[in-house]
DNA sequence: GCGTCCAGGTCTACC
DNA sequence: GGTAGACCTGGACGC
């Protein structure tokens, strides 16, 4: 079966899918040969639906496996988690707005850059934003197919689900240790899985919530392993872009591409950025992946 | 093959 | 408020 969603004219569905390195980590899984993305998202308690993505004309073309009819809710529902995943719903206007007044950022304009792809929820955004913290990206990979090969339910065949805060919650802190090899940020993963799901904590409100960025900010970095990187790159991923969220990489981006190498303070970043207001965090994103655009977006 | 060193963010203790 | 050291792993390097 498939069925598709109906796309903004600014949207550019392989921009979207390489605007960060989540679409190397499963479940997620780029098939170059078909052109698609896979992605695996919870549909109802402990059940899992694997889906295609192909990009079409104006759309999203999504192919369920096999032929059975799905019911149209259930089509609805899987709909709501690709286009909040997508970024579908989100204008962004203003920022393609002021974009275009700076020539340096005119190819985000033209590539259609600017949605960060995200996960079907926080959680899993969360957890991978731990698992690259401190470490190199190989090593976030890792924790990633292991979370998933080790702890993901069975959806078909070799497809496995991103695994739940319950699934989580139950596993010792020497297994995520020495299984999933996230080291140190085992009792980190395990306090916010049980809290999650103990029901005294609800992070999946925050792409919903109205509060100010400032205390959204101070919510997500109140969460053990989550420091000013971890959350600043979090908040961009719930469509707030007013941090910067700055890593060793993206700080030498910045010295490349503005300071001839030379390495500067933070602050000397933070000034630079300042004149994008709000959506600062994505302009500086930008800046940092405009090398991907020509050498890893495929398509 | 083995040992050593380093890079990568965050937390905690200490000043 | 600022700083130092610990945390853990993979990879690079020298022997």
């Amino acid at each position: 079966m498939k069925f598709s969603i109906y796309t903004p004219s600014n949207f550019n569905f392989w921009s979207t899918v390489y605007s960060h390195g989540w679409c190397a980590l499963p479940p997620f899984f780029v098939d170059p040969n078909n052109r698609s993305l896979r992605v695996v998202l919870p549909d109802g308690h402990n059940k899992y639906t694997a889906l295609d993505l192909v990009e079409g004309k104006k759309k999203i073309i999504v192919h369920a496996e096999g032929s059975a009819i799905m019911s149209s809710s259930k089509v609805a529902g899987l709909s709501s988690q690709i286009r909040s995943m997508m970024r579908l719903d989100e204008s962004f206007d203003v920022f393609y707005a002021e974009a275009k007044r700076h020539p340096h950022h005119r190819w985000v304009v033209n590539r259609g850059a600017g949605r960060l792809l995200r996960c079907p929820t926080v959680f899993e955004d969360v957890v991978k934003m731990i698992c690259t913290t401190n470490c190199s990206w190989a090593l976030t990979e890792i924790m990633a197919e292991a979370l998933v090969s080790k702890l993901g339910t069975t959806v078909s065949g070799n497809i496995r689900s991103f695994p739940s805060p319950e699934k989580i919650a139950r596993c010792s802190e020497s297994f995520l240790r020495k299984e999933i090899r996230c080291g140190y940020r085992a009792p980190y993963l395990l306090e916010l899985s049980r809290r999650i799901a103990e029901g005294k904590l609800d992070i999946e409100q925050w792409r919903q919530t109205k509060i100010p960025t400032e205390e959204l900010f101070d919510e997500v970095r109140a969460i053990k392993g989550v420091g000013p990187y971890a959350a600043g790159n979090i908040l961009k991923l719930l469509g707030r872009y007013d941090y910067l969220g700055l890593d060793s990489s993206s700080r030498g981006e910045f010295y490349r591409a503005f300071k001839k190498g030379r390495r500067v303070k933070d602050s000397t970043i933070e000034k630079h950025y300042a004149q994008f207001g709000e959506w600062r965090g994505l302009f500086l994103w930008m800046d940092v992946t405009k090398e991907w655009y020509k050498k890893k977006v495929p398509f």
